[in-house]
Order: structure tokens, then C-alpha cells, then sequence
DNA sequence: AACGACTACAACCGCATTAAG
DNA sequence: ACTTAATGCGGTTGTAGTCGT
């Protein structure tokens, strides 16, 4: 369908600039344009190349879409365990985490977020922004993705995930043997008590970001410092001790039953535990 | 088959920042 | 130094496709 600017008798209204959906005549225009004269001066590039578009809109589809290097398809493994871990870093910076994401736009990963993180954290009935929803996702979910790419590249032979001016490797978030005392229900942000349970958690230790410098050559101030977090945990070095849950089932595999990692869906887990009280209620069954 | 709910993603909008004159 | 246009960024909306009933 098409649609057109209307109404207020503006310039934008006498040149009828198109809005919605590209068609492929006007891909084929811009590309060709582009490739000819380069990209840039996007207002006068639409007018120069007869395309009844705002600048704007060129840029965005250029960029976003047409762009020979934009990589298209799903998010990998290893990107979605660099955007969280660079969104724990920077937020909402959408266009500095692309950066670190070759082929990637910000508008893709910034989708993605939304679709996929702020939906679990919906379906857990807490805020994405909540410091219970990152800490699950630092200290749970991080881990076990990066559990899964370094099982991923053990199987393949390869052990690095290629994504960005610099790599990431999945040892980067390999936590030693260590005991972290999860949340209980109507904890808040405080979780004073608990049980301890051995996990190989992600730590500031364990993780990139516990370098005033980043892989990415780039200087960062590190994020909070686990002894900051309202976990009490204490490492466990020789790692002897294995807790399992009254239903006999290891701990890990418990998690993974509510995180499914497996052909990407490893946020699917929202049917599964509807909050928070729900995981716990499930990890003490 | 028809319908509605849901999902993913493309595109738009408004504001902030930067560059040019 | 100031103004204005261009560009970039993040939030939001629109829509096509898919799935379940």
C-alpha cells in the first residue's frame, strides 16, 4: 500500500513524498544511485536520485536494509550473548553495541531486545530494568549461553565467536566452581537468604568487564562489583560441593529445563515460570 | 476456511548533536 | 558567536506473516 504525506499543505505535501513500505524500483533506485555517487547528503541524494523520499528515510533504508554488509538472519549465539553483555554495560546504546556486532544494525539488535529479553522479563512479571531481571540474566542466563557456545565450538572445532572489531570467546564467561545463594520469593532486590548452590556463575572476575579495559580495546568502568550485588555467594574452588534439588534433578539441568538454549530459543521459558516465585518454587520442589 | 492473537521486523517520528555557512 | 541544515539516535508504531482455535 502506499502512503502519502497529507494534509497541511507543506513542501512535503506538494512533492507527494511516499512513506510505508520500499518497493523494489526504489531499492533499485537508491542502490544505484548510491553506487555511483556514494552515500551522504541524504536530503539532496533523494531529490538528485528521483526518489520521493525524505532523506531520512533513504538513510534509514540504506543503512538498515540495502547496505551490502548488512547481515541478515538469526542472532546467533554468540551475538546474543554480546548484546547482553554489552547492554549490561552501556543500556540502551543501540548504536555503540552495533558497533561491536559486524553486519548487525541498531535497529536490529534494538528489535531483538524488545522482542525477546523485555518479553521474558514481562512474562517473569518483572521490570527489564530491575536489578532481580539483570542479575538473572548476568549470573543465569549469560552463563548458560555461554555454557552452550563453548559446547557449540568444542563439537565443531572452532573456539572463538567471531563478532566484532575483536572476539569473544566463550571462556571469557567461564565462572570457576562457585556457590551463589539465589533469590526467594518476596526478596525485592535484597536477597538476604537462600540456599547456596553450586553453578558455574558469571562474575566481574570471569567476565571481560572486569578490566579497566575492554577486549574491544575500549576503556570501561567495570559494572558493579559482585561484592555490590545483593547475592552472597563464596567461591568454591575444588567445586566439591554439588547441590541437587529435592526432585533429583542437578541444578543446572533445572534451569535448563525453564531456559531452553537449544535451537535458539533459550528465552522461551516464559510458559514455564510465570514469575520469579514460580522458578524458585520449581528449583525447591 | 475464517478469524483473532501474537510475533518479528521495517519504517517513522521527535529530539539531540554535529557540521557548515 | 550564531543560525540553520544535516545527520544520528532511541523510542514507537505499523504491518505482514504465522500460529492456534
Amino acid at each position: 500500500m502506499e502512503h502519502h504525506v497529507k494534509g497541511d499543505g507543506s513542501d512535503e505535501e506538494l512533492m507527494e513524498l511516499r512513506r510505508g513500505p520500499w518497493t523494489v524500483e526504489e531499492d533499485f533506485t537508491l542502490i544505484n544511485y548510491i553506487a555511483h555517487h556514494g552515500e551522504g547528503r541524504w536530503n539532496s541524494l533523494a531529490t538528485c536520485a528521483g526518489l520521493r523520499r525524505t532523506g531520512k528515510s533513504c538513510r534509514l533504508r540504506w543503512l538498515n536494509y540495502l547496505r551490502p554488509d548488512v547481515r541478515r538472519g538469526n542472532i546467533t549465539l554468540e551475538e546474543q550473548l554480546l548484546i547482553l553483555e554489552l547492554h549490561s554495560r552501556w543500556g540502551n546504546r543501540w548504536s555503540k553495541i552495533a558497533q561491536h556486532l559486524p553486519g548487525r544494525t541498531d535497529n536490529e539488535i534494538k528489535n531483538y531486545w524488545r522482542t525477546r529479553v523485555q518479553k521474558h522479563a514481562k512474562q517473569l512479571k518483572c521490570d527489564v530494568n530491575s536489578k532481580q531481571f539483570k542479575d538473572t540474566m548476568r549470573y543465569i542466563w549469560m552463563p548458560r549461553l555461554a555454557e552452550r557456545i563453548q559446547a557449540g565450538a568444542a563439537a565443531t572445532g572452532t573456539s572463538t565467536a567471531t563478532a566484532n572489531s575483536g572476539t569473544v570467546t566463550a571462556t571469557n564467561y567461564q565462572g570457576s566452581n562457585q556457590m551463589v545463594q539465589l533469590p526467594q520469593p518476596g526478596m525485592g532486590g535484597n536477597f538476604g537468604g537462600g540456599i547456596k548452590i553450586k553453578h558455574n556463575i558469571y562474575t566481574p572476575e570471569t567476565s571481560c568487564t572486569a578490566a579497566s579495559s575492554d577486549s574491544f580495546g575500549t576503556q570501561v568502568s567495570p559494572v558493579s562489583d559482585v561484592t555490590d550485588c545483593c547475592y552472597n555467594y563464596h567461591v568454591n574452588h575444588n567445586g566439591t560441593q554439588d547441590y541437587c534439588p529435592p526432585n533429583g534433578l542437578p541444578y543446572q539441568e533445572s534451569f535448563d529445563q525453564g531456559l531452553d538454549f537449544n535451537n535458539n530459543n533459550w528465552m522461551d521459558g516464559g510458559d514455564f515460570w510465570k514469575n520469579v516465585d514460580d522458578m524458585w518454587n520449581f528449583l525447591q520442589q
